[in-house]
DNA sequence: AAACATTTGTCCGTATGTATA
DNA sequence: ATATACATACGGACAAATGTT
């Protein structure tokens, strides 16, 4: 009997992991609006388990600013305005670049040849219209500079940022919204890493999150 | 019957607050070593709750990078090494460096004037030499501006960090480490408000918090 | 004002999973 | 390899707090 490989995970997640991966993509798609209420015995029972996993999972995402228990009263999935815009992107810029700045240290040529591969395949989807793919080619790309660092501070704090951005802009357009600039960006950022530039790192990587700022910012006014 | 106006909360803490903010104290502060096992029965037996509260304090402490919880197997205080002086300090550094130069488009006339009130009394407990006072007076100039910028998703992450520098400064040293420079950077960060100087405000606050840095991993070597 | 309904907060027993002998 | 000991993960009941009728 063959046993597919990559079947989802080889370790088995807790209730707790499940939920809150669950509850996360439904707040970041815009499945559960801004505003809403959230009973935990509702969604223990939809979910399948009691409600102790559900408060802990709920309370993971009240520390990422995904939901807001106030006790005794109720839970309820945070709002968002136009204004998180300019609040998300540039706490998530200054970190990105930060990190941009560190890894143009100590990149080798197999890393920036990854990165260059996975640029390759966003622009390629980005042509192929499927933004979804895009999107997340883009957020592989961003992650591994991250991950270069080997700084779990700086990872963990913009990984539930990205998925804010994410939040943004589904919450907002209904869209994913990338531009074919970024393709450009990221070549740049690359160049700068091989000629091991930290400073122009730092700047192409705080352009390459911050001109998204302005083009959502522009089309909402 | 007078009442004292200040004490502590208005609002009482669940037993879930009380247990986080009691189990981050003693690990920040070394009285929880770095890799000390935590049984989750004993700590509620020692702080008389039950160990539901407990458990979810330590997967917030969890999420802030002061605990790991192995499932099915222990939870233990994270372990820090002198590396983690050069991870915590650059994205605190990057973080309140961007809020600075947030804060210097805004800066009202009052609110310089409140900085410069602390950094008074900052200076005047560094000549008393009563550090912790000290300390606490540098944590609330520097939170003043954050909180200044309204954006809680800065707040979120240097709050946090900002304990993790707390927690190396003690666990390594059994000190706070304060110097005299800081009350002159400090000085020259409300003059660059004052003077509307985004860029200058953001480059003096970037070196106030990377000379600690650099004066703590020399004293390591 | 007081009792009700609802939701969150806490307790504790038990099942599950992991490491060790 | 099997059994044992132990810690965590989860479930379900109860208590407390809040808003409402």
């Amino acid at each position: 009997m063959p046993i597919p490989q990559n079947y989802s995970r080889p370790e088995r997640m807790s209730a707790k992991e499940r939920a809150f991966l669950q509850i996360q993509r439904w707040i970041v798609d815009g499945t559960l609006q801004p505003g809403e209420k959230l009973s935990d015995g509702d969604l223990a029972e939809a979910l399948g388990v009691s409600r102790t996993p559900i408060r802990e999972a709920l309370q993971t995402l009240e520390m990422q600013g995904f939901v807001e228990m106030h006790r005794g009263r109720d839970t309820r999935v945070t709002t968002i305005t136009k204004d998180d815009i300019h609040k998300i992107y540039p706490p998530l810029a200054a970190l990105q670049s930060l990190a941009a700045a560190m890894a143009a240290g100590c990149a080798t040529a197999e890393f920036t040849e990854r990165l260059r591969t996975t640029n390759g395949e966003f622009g390629m989807a980005l042509k192929r219209r499927t933004p979804y793919q895009a999107m997340e080619l883009d957020e592989e790309f961003h992650n591994a500079i991250v991950e270069r660092t080997e700084n779990p501070y700086i990872a963990s704090f913009t990984s539930p940022l990205q998925l804010h951005v994410r939040r943004l802009k589904y919450v907002f357009f209904h869209d994913v919204m990338l531009s074919n600039e970024s393709v450009i960006e990221h070549e740049q950022i690359i160049t700068a890493f091989e000629q091991k530039d930290p400073q122009r790192a730092a700047e192409v990587m705080r352009h390459n999150w911050l001109r998204p700022m302005e083009e959502l910012s522009r089309r909402l006014e």
